[in-house]
DNA sequence: CAAGCGTGGCG
DNA sequence: TCGCCAAGCTT
């Protein structure tokens, strides 16, 4: 906690301990770099400064203000629990840990980091961050989450300050105990860890995604006085409830090459833009401009090459 | 418990 | 160019 108290970075979210600003920060930095949610974070708050402004607010409001950030369902929950806040707690964020983890899109690490740095609850967090730290630390590279639970509790336990412990941690997987590249010599814990300066520092090898290849016939139907025609995603799935031209999934690649390929954790999605003379038919709408309307990023490339 | 869910950066 | 990785959660 020393070495944390120097060598912490100055993010915005350090600044605060409104519970609404760090449940933000928390969902937003969900599978997300620091580096990816710097620019988004102090822009939602501006366009959304208040829990009542978001449950006022569309989810087609949240998921525009999402826009680019990926794992969409995020801004989904983030839009549901506004609502339970609203209806079930009197419009203030919960303060009990179980209230807490009850709201969509909080799990048990998420909530602990709110409850310890809000309200300076024992609750630990147990991140990818964390939990590479434990691993080297206590020198159990294959221990099990259930495991790694119990020791970061044990932590807390006796930290006496479990937010600033959480934070620190966290900050410690961070920079001296990165994935990549630890830093033994930086690290203010080497004195009792199993791994410190071992030749090779224990490397999470986490099991290889398989990368299926998809594709998927996107029909651009373009009018110079209605627009262009969006229909909305279904909320299960990719891209979940964000707008696109329609889609139709291709059972064999065609002949052509795709016009752009965009590459997800678990799929490579090949699109083949096609420019349609008839009128659309099925849901959607004709827009005179996407501006306005949450588009996934791949779509957004293949537009700015297409149109 | 494993699968599904985005995007950008980096080596 | 490509695989890996990053403040996880829900089903």
């Amino acid at each position: 906690m020393a070495w944390y108290a120097r060598h912490a970075r100055d993010l915005p979210w350090r600044h605060t301990t409104d519970p609404y600003r760090i449940w933000i920060s928390e969902i937003m930095l969900q599978q997300t770099q620091v580096k990816t949610v710097l620019p988004r974070y102090l822009a939602w708050l501006d366009t959304f400064p208040t829990i009542e402004s978001l449950a006022a607010a569309s989810a087609d409001d949240l998921l525009k203000a999402w826009e680019g950030l990926g794992y969409y369902r995020r801004a989904r929950f983030i839009h549901q629990a506004a609502a339970t806040i609203m209806e079930g707690f009197e419009g203030r964020f919960p303060r009990d840990f179980d209230d807490i983890v009850s709201l969509p899109g909080i799990g048990r690490s998420t909530a602990g980091a709110i409850a310890s740095f809000c309200y300076g609850a024992s609750t630990p967090v147990l991140d990818g961050n964390v939990k590479r730290v434990l691993k080297r630390w206590h020198g159990q590279p294959d221990a099990s989450d259930k495991a790694l639970w119990l020791l970061a509790q044990q932590a807390i336990n006796i930290s006496g300050k479990p937010g600033i412990w959480n934070q620190a941690m966290m900050e410690l997987g961070a920079s001296a105990c990165s994935a990549k590249s630890p830093d033994c010599g930086a690290c203010p814990v080497n004195a009792f860890c199993a791994s410190a300066f071992q030749v090779e520092v224990s490397q999470e090898r986490r099991k290889a995604v398989p990368v299926l290849d998809v594709h998927w016939r996107i029909d651009l139907h373009i009018c110079p006085i209605k627009g262009i025609w969006l229909t909305q995603r279904p909320d299960a799935g990719i891209w979940g409830g964000l707008w696109t031209p329609p889609i139709t999934e291709l059972d064999a690649p065609p002949v052509e090459a795709p016009s752009h390929i965009h590459q997800l954790t678990h799929r490579r999605l090949h699109l083949y833009a096609y420019q349609c003379e008839s009128e659309p038919v099925g849901a959607g709408h004709w827009v005179p401009s996407i501006e306005g309307y949450a588009l996934p990023t791949g779509i957004h490339r293949l537009l700015e090459k297409e149109v």
